[in-house]
DNA sequence: GCCGTTTTCGGCCCGACTGTTTTCAGTCG
């Protein structure tokens, strides 16, 4: 059983425990219990192997117990006694937005099972009759099943970024705006985000709401105060803005970016210190009352109970505060660290632009290197080179070197790795490049075992410098293929091979918790874009926001040294 | 159900907003 079909499980315990109207700590260890699991960077059996499930951060007698018994039997007992007492749809209601645990026990206590059923007595009118529910709440549940059918989804990194820019750009064109930054999810760079969160200082708050809901890109205004609005736009994401007093700005940019989980555990970490920590503030809490710490900045909120302030990208409760407080938070890496970007096609295979063309559009970023990484021939769909064409594809690019100079251009390959394991080039074709990344493109649906080997294989190839997109997924489109990523990032560890971090926002592929994971196996990263065009080459931070997200430091990071450092540290480069 | 710079028992983050209410419950972030 993988660990995202437990996680799942465990999470939907803890909603039926919650309709139920179980003890909400009871509930709420099920929930973080589903959040760690789809966290770990190795699956659970692995973990349980080693004897080690009960020194997980939350897993106790009775969970291990039932982790056990899901890895063993692939069914729990507790679970299917559970999901006997509720409809399927249980957990479809709880995706409505306004619709709560309780709602939810209300609906099935008056007969309501299925979605459908609910948007009839909504319709109807029969909702307004329930003790608790009136004329509004109907209203509420209609819009929400509504919002459901058309959108419901989250959005990709790059779309919620590319969206949070032309909030601010615009608030900043009709607004008299001060400080401003987009919180929440997208300032942590999570791979996928729900909505849009602006915080905002202004001494005419009203002015700012007025041009937020003007914007030409809301498609309905959900609340419009004087201090907070929240709009619907024509992308499908809500965006929320809040204007803040100067003097909490930092109290609310830090409560707003979350997450959820970090805030939980500062606040506990604070309450024993006997200070309180909420969106104005920090408070020291006195017999004689509350005497304020700060909140201008989030360094202020942090340091009122004695930690460093940190990189939003680490708040996940996943032993950042611990690190803080022993004074061993990473240095992570920056984008201004990266020098070049090894994986990315020109019109040789599947880009739109020539040699020449990506060099000087990464000259332009300031870069000191690139690596061409056209297709090989299996990869007929995205014009592979054949061998035939590659003496003509060499002497493009030392055309391009001459055209563009101040940047080194690696004759570079993105080498499919084939279903048995073998390269989509010969050894001796291989031996002529100055770099070879080697992907999976094909026979997506193999099982764990024989994907797993085949990567291995292609690793053991000693002209292979580098791992591309190694899960291959797309994210919300494609699930990663199945395979042992330990074993992997393992082997890629014991051969010198690095691995990559695709920056391509759909795919940020190594996710941020292999990343940390090879890193603790001492395995080094690439950040490449794989862009098939210039203007994709800027895609890079969202990649360096995954490495971020894994605590990865500029010096686990290859194409953050100098281009003779990077020859030399290349697998082909220590032959 | 988990956990321990108060604790092996008694806690478990904090506040805003909304709607349905006569003082609060439910939901959300």
């Amino acid at each position: 059983m993988t660990n995202r079909e437990i996680a799942r499980i465990f999470s939907e315990i803890g909603l039926m425990l919650e309709v139920k109207g179980e003890n909400v700590f009871k509930v709420r260890t099920y929930e973080r219990l589903a959040d760690l699991v789809l966290s770990l960077p190795e699956p659970l059996a692995t973990i349980r192997a080693r004897g080690e499930l009960r020194q997980l951060q939350g897993v106790g007698d009775s969970t291990a117990q039932k982790i056990e018994q899901l890895l063993d039997s692939g069914a729990l007992p507790y679970y299917e006694g559970l999901r006997q007492e509720f409809p399927p749809t249980v957990f479809e209601f709880l995706k409505i937005p306004g619709v709560g645990p309780k709602t939810v026990k209300l609906l099935l206590e008056a007969g309501i099972t299925t979605v459908e059923q609910l948007e009839h007595a909504a319709q109807a009118g029969q909702l307004r009759t329930m003790r608790g529910l009136g004329e509004k709440s109907e209203q509420d549940i209609l819009r929400g099943i509504g919002q459901i059918k058309s959108f419901g989804q989250r959005a990709t990194l790059g779309v919620a970024s590319d969206l949070a820019e032309t909030i601010v750009g615009h608030l900043r064109a009709c607004a008299p705006v001060e400080q401003m930054e987009a919180a929440g999810s997208l300032r942590r760079a999570k791979e996928s985000v729900g909505d849009i969160d602006i915080l905002v200082t202004s001494d005419r708050p009203e002015e700012v709401m007025d041009c937020f809901v003007h914007m030409e890109i809301v498609s309905e205004v959900i609340a419009h105060g004087p201090t907070k609005s929240m709009v619907m736009t024509t992308a499908g994401m809500q965006a929320d803005i809040r204007v803040v007093p100067p003097e909490s700005f930092g109290a609310a940019l830090q409560y707003f970016t979350g997450s959820k989980e970090h805030n939980i555990k500062l606040r506990d970490f604070a309450v024993r210190q006997k200070i309180k920590l909420n969106e104005y503030g920090a408070f020291k809490v006195t017999a004689k009352g509350e005497k304020r710490l700060g909140g201008a900045t989030e360094e202020e909120m942090y340091a009122a109970v004695g930690l460093p302030w940190m990189p939003p990208e680490l708040r996940e409760d996943q032993g950042e505060i611990e690190a803080a407080r022993e004074g061993r938070l990473p240095k992570l890496i920056e984008l201004s660290d990266i020098r070049g970007d090894l994986q990315m096609h020109s019109t040789w295979s599947d880009g739109h632009h020539t040699v020449e063309e990506m060099a000087r559009a990464a000259k332009a970023l300031g870069y000191a290197y690139i690596a061409v990484t056209d297709h090989s021939p299996s990869q007929t769909i995205a014009n592979g080179v054949p061998v035939a064409n590659l003496a003509r594809r060499l002497a493009e690019i030392e055309a391009a070197r001459k055209a563009a100079p101040g940047i080194a251009i690696l004759n570079g390959t993105e080498v499919d790795i084939k279903r048995d394991g073998s390269l989509d080039y010969p050894d001796e074709v291989l031996a002529q490049f100055d770099f070879v990344i080697a992907s999976v493109h094909s026979g997506w649906k193999m099982e764990e075992g024989a994907m797993t080997a085949r990567i291995i294989k292609a690793l053991e190839n000693p002209w292979v410098d580098a791992l591309g997109h190694p899960t291959g997924r797309i994210i919300g489109q494609r699930e990663p293929y199945a395979v042992d990523i330990d074993a992997v990032l393992r082997a890629a560890a014991k051969h010198g091979v690095a691995v990559e971090i695709n920056a391509y926002p759909d795919r940020l592929d190594l996710k941020d918790v292999h990343a940390r994971h090879a890193k603790s196996l001492g395995v080094k990263l690439l950040i490449n874009t794989d862009a098939h065009a210039a203007d994709q080459l800027p895609l890079m931070r969202f990649g360096v926001a995954t490495a971020r997200r894994g605590w990865i430091e500029k010096g686990e990071v290859l194409n953050t040294l100098t281009v003779r450092e990077l020859v030399k540290r290349l697998r082909r480069g220590r032959r």
